[in-house]
DNA sequence: CTTGATGAGTTCCTATTTGGAACTTACCAT
DNA sequence: ATGGTAAGTTCCAAATAGGAACTCATCAAG
């Protein structure tokens, strides 16, 4: 199987892996929720190769998760910045800072928080149900195929 | 920059993603989640090549995502089973599930559900903030890197 | 006892994707 | 006229992936 076959398969995390399921797209995605927004920004930044980037930012921008906004014209040059698509991939960096925080510590601790604007504090974000409020683990949620539903 | 460089690299998303950041990882994360633990299981339902089967099943039993078991003698056959690091990442694929649903959805609806065991209903997961348990999204979160903390 | 099936890989070859570095194009500043 | 900046392109070598066939130990059937 191929990748580029999974764009329409039924599984939804399938799906989201077929657009954001690379190591550099999902950097791309944290540098621009940094402030980042420009070609060579994100290349120095992250050291990935020209051509790469070129590739993966023309990819998001296909996708809906970057769009291209002029920002000099002579010669004509575009920033990326995310859309409401790319801004809602929050949620899945969180998660996945919170485990790589919890399960691959570096001696020196952690390098990136989150700060919760309502009350200031740093955080870990929990995953909560939408319908009681309550906090959702691993042991408290059954995944359900559609079919059975 | 190479890939496995990054494993030690100050960013925690980076080293998450170091390990769990390819496609075929997080497919098979899944499917262990639905409760596959043996290779040709992976293979068949994944249809991903025997031998990059084998190198991420491998590189997750070194990460201790996974673990073998013995299930027969006669000839030695192990499956292999989610370790409390690989539970863990449960929180990442109902995000990755998330939002794969609400921005790449199939004109048949959503394929795989969450039911919370505790109020018996389906439900979207949204993350909360461990200190104050109000929802965190992106609006109410600011990133801050360590050094500034 | 020969054949076939099962499970978990391994091997081999080809095709695609990366990494790395240099080159291009359009402009501005000195 | 020279140098710098920004955003790519191009080229080649190296690594990774896809596809299909092969291996090895063991059990079951005819």
């Amino acid at each position: 199987m191929k990748w580029q076959e999974t764009g329409e398969v039924p599984c939804p995390v399938a799906r989201s892996l077929s657009v954001i399921g690379d190591r550099w797209t999902l950097l791309v995605i944290r540098n621009a929720f940094f402030g980042m927004s420009r070609f060579d920004q994100f290349q120095r930044n992250l050291g990935v190769t020209r051509h790469v980037l070129t590739e993966r930012l023309n990819r998001m921008v296909e996708c809906d998760i970057l769009q291209k906004v002029l920002y000099q014209q002579r010669p004509p040059r575009y920033e990326y910045q995310l859309t409401d698509k790319g801004r809602d991939i929050y949620p899945i960096l969180m998660t996945l800072t919170a485990w790589g925080d919890k399960w691959m510590p570096l001696q020196q601790g952690a390098s990136l928080f989150f700060r919760h604007k309502e009350c200031g504090k740093i955080f870990t974000p929990i995953l909560h149900c939408s319908e009681c409020g309550e906090a959702a683990g691993v042991e408290t949620v059954m995944p359900v195929r559609s079919e059975s539903v």
